[in-house]
DNA sequence: TTGCATACATACAAGAATGTATGTATATTA
DNA sequence: TAATATACATACATTCTTGTATGTATGCAA
């Protein structure tokens, strides 16, 4: 599936003839088929007993367009990774930050934990990318850096959660006896294992359902 | 390091001719010590990128000794992932559901957590193997199967949990208005979460000093 | 329209890893 | 003590994968 051919030339549909493209146009289509194959083919064989080979067949191209687009494996898989992280982290701001529409601070942090599962729930590329990332990948040589990455992006997140907590607190929202920071870090860290869970939970029978509600739960555990 | 020599038999230092052994004893060391390599290659290299020819290098053996102990590098790693499981759940059963010198329920769930974190400080061998099975394992063809396990063991730590929270409303050391297997799952999701921020943060500076202080936090949020 | 850069496809060389087959010396058992 | 199974080491064949080098047709710019 995406496999068709995507040519804007005169679509001669065999493929006996492989011509060469060339507008810029046409070569970023073909980088985002290598991203989009390589996704598929990660997600079910993992990174490492991927190779160039497959993607490139998957994306009906030849190991030549893939090392014209991407160095290796690695940076090819880190670009897949930057796709769903950005709309990941302009996400979080509106959500989380932004008064949306005189949500109270609690119901603003429930609201993102909700949506990202959302997005997981409906996008199919979110979704493959999260589980590549979180149980097809190993974290070694190259892949070393991402995990810094992710660390990073963690004491972001918590940041962020604990400037909410803290308007949930001058709003007399939550108890006074724990900091907006405990406050924060516990949902970080609620939030990063229920996301492991529902990633490992491929199959959706176990876990995936009582997601939502465990959101829920979590907050109003917290809530006065 | 803890590649020295553990022959019983009259050890001529040098290697030179490696002779063969057999008692059942020397090949029970033989299988440990290529255990005991595999963790420490796997956790530097990654178990996709960690030939066994490396593993047998490192236990000073051949390819033929791993051969000859496990069907192959998936096996042995399930061998060595069994080594630190089973410990694990003792551990779990005999801090969480024993009544261990009176401590109440809530107590008894902070100890299960501070324990295991206290086992991941002291020993390396269960550090690594954590650290290998969330972050350097590719979770694919045969090691789906662990996939399952993981989430069985999950389940059963709920089940677990709920339990010992169900005492906890007993004993009214809790708000009424949540459910013990909320509070449970709760509670796991949090500590889920808490170990891979430990395992990520591999240095050690920017997460893993702040674990114990947190699991004392998510406990305090829930008592009444 | 000529020429150069782009966007690939193809071809090549080399190493690495796996599984198995085979050799072999020693424990163990009968 | 002879026979067999054990516990490996060694050798071999094959497959996969990677990186790079090279070929080439086309778009685009001057």
């Amino acid at each position: 599936m995406g496999l068709l051919q995507l040519n804007s030339q005169p679509s001669t549909l065999s493929s006996t003839k492989p011509m060469a493209r060339k507008t810029k146009e046409d070569a970023e289509i073909t980088r985002q088929r290598i991203i989009d194959a390589a996704r598929e083919v990660f997600s079910t064989h993992g990174v490492s007993k991927t190779s160039l080979e497959k993607i490139a067949k998957h994306a009906n191209v030849t190991r030549g367009a893939v090392y014209w687009h991407f160095e290796n494996k690695a940076e090819l898989s880190f670009a897949m990774r930057e796709q769903v992280l950005l709309p990941l982290f302009d996400r979080m701001d509106e959500t989380l930050l932004v008064n949306n529409h005189n949500l109270d601070p609690l119901q603003r942090i429930e609201n993102f934990l909700l949506a990202t599962i959302n997005v997981l729930n409906h996008d199919p590329a979110t979704r493959q990318t999260y589980e590549i990332f979180m149980t097809k990948c190993e974290y070694v040589d190259e892949f070393s850096l991402v995990l810094e990455e992710i660390l990073d992006n963690c004491s972001d997140i918590v940041k962020k959660l604990e400037q909410t907590y803290e308007e949930a607190r001058q709003q007399n929202l939550v108890h006074l006896n724990h900091s907006p920071a405990d406050l924060a870090m516990d949902t970080h860290l609620f939030f990063s294992g229920l996301l492991h869970m529902w990633v490992k939970d491929s199959d959706g029978t176990r876990f995936r359902d009582r997601a939502k509600s465990m959101i829920q739960t979590h907050l109003s555990l917290r809530r006065k």
